[in-house]
DNA sequence: CAGTGTGAAGCACTTCACAGCC
DNA sequence: GGCTGTGAAGTGCTTCACACTG
């Protein structure tokens, strides 16, 4: 298939939100407008985006809220489990794994990992922490799919590394540092000091 | 000023964290090569994102690593206090505001607000979580700059609205929902769910 | 005739390539 | 000689506009 941009990948996932919306109050049916209009975007864009994937609307109609919520849920790939790690047991981690939407969306907590002696045996939500030396082990294991990286700046090169060595392609980087890891590995970075500054930058340059 | 991408905005907020990194380690001088090869772009695209801000580098040597921070600094509006207040006494608003560069780099918190009984009143870090009703009065006082939305997805565009009210022009909004504010609000929005179904698509359609 | 699907046009960001300066 | 600064070219995402269909 050809490639697709990543923020048509985004808006999808904001599309599914506002489907899954409109199913719990059972409508029927929806169109590309009023998907625009709850996704911040115009009906062109919905439309190109929806078109690299299919025709699933009808012209004159709109689309099945139903059918384009599976075809959505479909090609984002959640109609399965994704095994998560979470490495640092921190405040992160918890919050992400707390959220009500992660497990609905298939996202399982396979295991919480720390290097922190203090935090290492105890009880972490519904998890107890493990020794972060023991992932690459646990993973044969567990075959997790997807590790949550919320662990301060040091090293954070050094548990991506881990990560890979352990057979997980997907990471998502709360660490405000740049990583690389090798092809066939993907990361997703999330990074609040850049946000933070991106809000200052727009208030400092206010006419 | 000519509008400047987001995008730019972001990576200089990268180059900054190198630069801090390199005046740590006492470091006089640098070069585009060497600040894309830390940032995860190219030097071509360094320069470029400088030149839109003035010419901070001396050809055939690079750039004062001490200039070129004060530089970006200056130019992220990270020069000044940033008043914040966290709209959501939960684990996010924790995780960020003990972030180390948070109040490093000139983000204050001044006040911690929920809508829940069982938490207005408690201890939350430094501060005594408040009642959100309170937040219109007191910002009056305490003059707020950006609010950090950390609750759950019910109803964020009330509390926008709230906030807006208030008169704070920047809002970084952990919930996943798609909000509107007037123009002259900037809003960043930090989506996890949205970034973990990023995942799920990349790891669904690998060869 | 309302609303989709889609080539074509428009626009914005990135990369190139090289003149200019230290 | 090395590295910056920057117009120009390239690339890719977004918007337009309209043929098409239920």
């Amino acid at each position: 298939m050809k490639r697709i941009a990543d923020s048509t990948v985004r808006r999808l996932s904001v599309y599914l939100r506002y489907l899954e919306e409109l199913e719990a109050r059972s409508i029927a049916t929806t169109s590309s407008d009023e998907l625009a209009a709850h996704s911040g975007t115009t009906s062109a864009q919905v439309r190109k985006d929806l078109s690299f994937f299919g025709s699933f609307g009808k012209r004159g109609l709109g689309y099945s809220v139903p059918e384009l919520t599976d075809r959505i849920r479909q090609i984002l790939g959640l109609g399965r489990e994704w095994r998560v790690v979470i490495v640092g047991a921190g405040k992160i981690g918890s919050a992400l794994s707390n959220y009500r939407g992660f497990a609905q969306r298939g996202f399982t907590v396979v295991g919480v990992y720390d290097n922190d002696p203090r935090k290492i045996g105890k009880r972490w939500d519904a998890q107890t922490v493990r020794d972060i030396v023991e992932l690459e082990d646990d993973a044969r294991r567990d075959r997790p799919d997807i590790a949550v990286l919320a662990i301060p700046a040091d090293d954070v090169q050094g548990e991506v590394d881990r990560i890979v060595r352990a057979g997980i392609r997907a990471i998502l980087n709360f660490a405000p540092a740049q990583v690389n890891a090798p092809p066939g590995v993907t990361i997703k970075n999330v990074n609040m000091a850049m946000e933070l500054e991106g809000l200052s930058y727009a208030l400092s340059h206010r006419e």
